[in-house]
DNA sequence: AATGAATGAGTTTTCATTCAT
DNA sequence: CATGAATGAAAACTCATTCAT
């Protein structure tokens, strides 16, 4: 289990700085301090190991997610709350972030494996959404595409922000992304409601 | 000049399906209908072909923009226009669509290159946004924030609707995006303004 | 000793049926129901694994056409009574007969040890040969070369038999060798002497 | 062209002595002195590369039978003339003749692309003998099994002397081969023939 | 200008063997 | 005795690039 972990470990580093495709099997083994021979007794290929990696670490965001959800029932506060979860995740495993989305939409053949993977996700932001719009404090959304600008909108400000390697305060992004996604550039600022 | 196009059509075609890393340059050649060495004597190798094929593919989408943006001086009306713009670019060039979403992020050393590309795009609509702020129709926004957040709205749902591969109403789509960023998702439906 | 056998078992299945290159020890250690590792209890190597195979079952083949020929004093009797015993083991060990055919001559470092394994069974093949030719029953013959004759004969008849899967008539399989074998294509049908 | 059949002959040097499973790609590049990629320009892979030996030797081998067996419409003569070729061949093409009985039933997938290669070379010497059974000068044979029996008599011992490196006397050879197979170690020494 | 055969450095994967438990 | 996780040397295969024609 120990070994298994540093694969782990050693993958996403590799994998986020590299790309799947750049990144070697040497590379990984060397990050993960382990012979390459150890990467094939406990992963079957390189194919498999970005799939468990990506399973694992969709999971753990999801679930980051879910919880973070879970401590209220106002629409507009789950919201916050999912926002917050995902910049504090991003925040806590850069590499992991980074390795989402250059992954993500990389390999036709792995779109499959990774959609399936990914639709888990939104489908807990359709939830959210969902939720809101049944209280009649969102709009009525096109439900095949809210989730992607969900997304889209938050996961591509926070890869900027990792890349730029900026010392970013958490706090002052996750209020800009909150209102851009729930007011858009014209809605009144959240911090200031009148 | 006849070739050149021809490379240039088969290596948007081959990277956007398999990505850059695993699309070779034998797929290209096939593609483009030459030999492999013909490649060569029009590029001088892969990772050149994909800059110029980005930089050639954003340029447009950026021209298309600014084209559609130079008819109307309201702000409100300029961003719907973008977005059209966008849109309908993406509609006719779905090949290209893919392949930025899937190189633009791929690789560190790459990335110095097509940032420069990219920032030029981010730029014109950075200028968007800060005509409307100008004019106090738009929110003060975090400027260094606010282009990857449109970006990555627009573009994700974009990629979305173009992998599912539905045929998909435009105007509908536009609405969505529109609406969507202006308003976010607790504004009016821009279609039935009060 | 339990443990050994397994091993000898499991060994035989896997070199018979993938060659001994290409069958892995893992796959020997799962066929004998065994970890790795006590593989390499019990034996040195896969080298002496397979030369330790060769070794017993020839020498049980060997034994086998020695204990036929013993029953009988008579040339033509002696010949039968060993084609009977070649067949009847190979019938019996099926799968070492399909290992002997694949591995006797795959390598040619390897090729030293086998040969002198198969030269004491050789030999005893040389010897009823040379009993009958003393008694004037057979012909003089090159004996650099019949007893590979023999061998060829018989052991590729055999292996085509076992390879076909098909469920075969011992008793008529053993009148065609010994008859090829004595009378050659041309001579008396064995079973209707005139 | 060139190129091809210098790798179709360090193809046939490496497996000949190492066998298909221990000669590397890299000591057939090396034997046909030619780069590694050159392999892989010219042929699909190492599986393809021993199908295209195996096809092209049987089918040499099979031809020589076919030319030598036309000279005489005569039974004997015909089988006669047959083992000539066979010892003729193996003479010329020593490297290929020690391949073939390597590698003819060294893997189980395999199997079944030779069998049909070999299949047609069966097929020829079956010919020969239903034409003398035909003509009343052969016994009838089980066909199933004939062919097999003339393969094995004669290669095996053909692969003796080769493997033995002596000079040998080819006419003497074919003299023994064909009395044995005629005769067989009881009949007329076709030499002296009553 | 265009071609495609040839190359070899670089990559993924396999597997016999070891050794701590 | 027995195990199975770990190893690393070796092997098959890929592919961007070159160059003679």
């Amino acid at each position: 289990m120990r070994k298994a972990n540093q694969i782990f470990q050693g993958a996403v580093d590799a994998f986020a700085e590299k790309g799947f495709d750049r990144a070697t099997m040497d590379e990984v083994a060397e990050r993960a301090g382990v012979a390459k021979g150890t990467l094939y007794y406990h992963f079957v290929g390189k194919e498999e190991l970005i799939c468990f990696l990506m399973e694992e670490g969709i999971g753990q965001l999801s679930s980051a997610v879910a919880e973070a959800v879970a401590q209220t029932d106002d629409p507009q506060g789950q919201v916050r709350a999912a926002i917050g979860a995902m910049v504090a995740y991003s925040n806590e495993n850069r590499k992991f972030c980074q390795l989402l989305v250059k992954c993500i939409w990389s390999n036709a053949e792995r779109q499959e494996q990774f959609r399936e993977i990914l639709q888990s996700y939104f489908d807990r932001l359709t939830g959210i959404l969902n939720h809101g719009i049944h209280r009649g404090v969102f709009q009525p959304q096109p439900m095949e595409w809210a989730p992607s600008a969900w997304f889209g909108l938050v996961t591509i400000v926070i890869l900027r922000v990792i890349l730029q390697g900026q010392a970013t305060d958490q706090e002052r992004l996750v209020d800009y992304l909150y209102t851009q996604y729930m007011y858009g550039i014209i809605g009144r600022d959240i911090k200031t409601p009148n």
